[in-house]
Order: structure tokens, then sequence, then C-alpha cells
DNA sequence: AAGAGTAAGTTACAAAAAGTAACCAAATGA
DNA sequence: TCATTTGGTTACTTTTTGTAACTTACTCTT
């Protein structure tokens, strides 16, 4: 068991300790649901899904395939039903023809992409610079 | 083109307009950059990696790889390439024998490792919600 | 002097995940 | 009768990950 100084130790981090295990060694998803929750919902795709019912507030499936770019039916139907399960979202059915569905965030997946807005918010203001780094880096 | 009318749109999502192209269908990484650099930096390691060193000031490369639960060497190493280039970590190898290589956030790392622990708090605070929503729906 | 140990990786091979593109159902319109 | 539409699914290929053995270079033990 390792013990960190109050020195060696960063501002804001001592929170860590509480999220990913006791700092003994052992924070394996199956003993960290923090670990497992945000490796479903961080996920690169998930995220633009998210977002973009964010910026929606309903969208059918082949509407979001086009705003999340490039991401395939296999992918997009397999991440709805994550997200579904995970209560970031709903799914509506409308038995018309052809068959009608529409997505859209619960109050919790609102909740959570204020969040990811923050984020997507301060990427966008730094990645200039980490282009700039990549640039830099490319030459050494 | 598609227009959202000020009514359908979700409060402070209107940025997603500038962050994920301009809603015009095309926003694949090459062009947007935003989604390019999300796309390493909250990779499920990168995150783990650069929150363990936001708690430990400087970490070696066993010592990361313990904290970093589940982790292989390869992928390890590969990040931590990943993420040096793209300016969150520096590295600094010690010719000693053994070698002793020493992994440290930048500033511009500790920026960054602050949004993300917002964003960890925001998942250990509502991890529970999740799995009781998984429950529930994988009883339906 | 031969062998073991150590840190920080690398490499070859196996397994899992993702991408691709064709296919399906059910009703409607030409 | 046949093409069209939506929201997927399926079989197959390619890419990404994971596994575990190996490497380098020097030091310490025997």
């Amino acid at each position: 068991m390792e013990t960190v100084t109050e020195s060696q130790r960063v501002g804001t981090a001592k929170k860590l300790e509480k999220m990913f295990g006791h700092i003994d060694y052992r924070n394996p998803p199956e003993l960290c649901p923090v670990r497992d929750v945000m490796s479903v919902a961080s996920d690169q795709w998930s995220t633009l899904i998210i977002l973009w019912l964010g910026y929606f507030p309903v969208l059918r499936f082949n509407k979001l395939k086009k705003y999340v770019y490039g991401i395939s039916n296999k992918v997009l139907s397999q991440r709805l039903k994550v997200l579904e399960a995970d209560g970031y979202i709903t799914r509506n059915a409308y038995p018309e023809v052809p068959i009608r569905v529409e997505y859209s965030l619960t109050e919790f997946g609102q909740s959570y992409v204020k969040k990811l807005l923050e984020l997507t918010e301060w990427m966008q203001e730094n990645s200039p610079k980490v282009l700039a780094n990549r640039e830099k880096y490319g030459l050494l």
C-alpha cells in the first residue's frame, strides 16, 4: 500500500482515491463502477450521439446517422441500445409504415450532456494547442 | 441543410454547431480537430493515465502500470507516446541502470485533468443511477 | 566468470471490436 | 408487379487490443 504525502499530491486530485479504488493497486472495472459506467458513456461514438441528441431534442435513426458522421448502422444500433439501457436516452417506435423510431435524451441524459459540453468546450479552445504540439513532436 | 428552431434547441447546445461542423452532415475527424483531439484524450486508457498522473506528480512506467489496473505494456507505451506528442505529459529518462523513466503532466495536462476530474465526479455521483437503470432494463 | 535481477519497453501471435455492404420486413405508391 | 421507405440485422473483412515471451545493458550474487 502506497502512501502519498500531502506535498506530493496535486490539489483536487484526492478524490481519485474514492473514485478509482483505494490506491491499493486494485481498481478493475468489476470493482469500480465509475470506470465501468464511464467507459460506456465517454466512448467516442456514444459521446457524439449524446451531443447531437442534446442539440436536436429528438432524432430518428437515419438522421442521427447523418449527424454522427462516419458511424455504421451496426455500431449506431449497438450504442443506442447500451445508452438506452444505461438510462441516457429513450427510444420510441411508432408502428407506421415504414416504421418511425425517435430517440431523445432522458432528463438524466440531459444532465450528462451538460457536463459533456463543458469538456467539448475545453477541447474546442485547446485543440489548436494540441495540433501545434503534434507538429512540433513530429519534427523531433 | 437542416434548420433548428430556437424552441427545438436545447439551451447551451448551440455551441455544437461550431464544434462539430456546421450542421451540414459533414463533420468527419479530418475536418474536425475537436473530434480528433478528443478521441485521443478521452480514450479510456488515456483518461486513467492522466487521472493517475494528476494524483501522483510523477510516476514511472511500472508504477503507472499498477495504478492503471489492467493496462498492458503495449497499450501503456502507445498511449504514453501519443499523450506526450499531444502535449499532455512529459517523459524524462535517466540513464541509470536499470533505466529510470519518469512521466508527469505538463501544465497543459494539468489544465486538462481538472476538466476530467469534473467529469469523473459527475460519474461517481451518478454511476449508482446507471447501474440501477441497467438492472431495470435487464428485466424488460 | 556465469547466472540472476531489474526497468522499460518491443514483438509476434491470438482475440475482440469495428467497419462494410448486402439483406430483411411490411406496407405503400407507381 | 415491382420499386421505395425506415430501422435495423447478418456475414465477412479489417483494425485494434490483449497476452505473454523476449530484449537491452548493466549490476549484484555466487
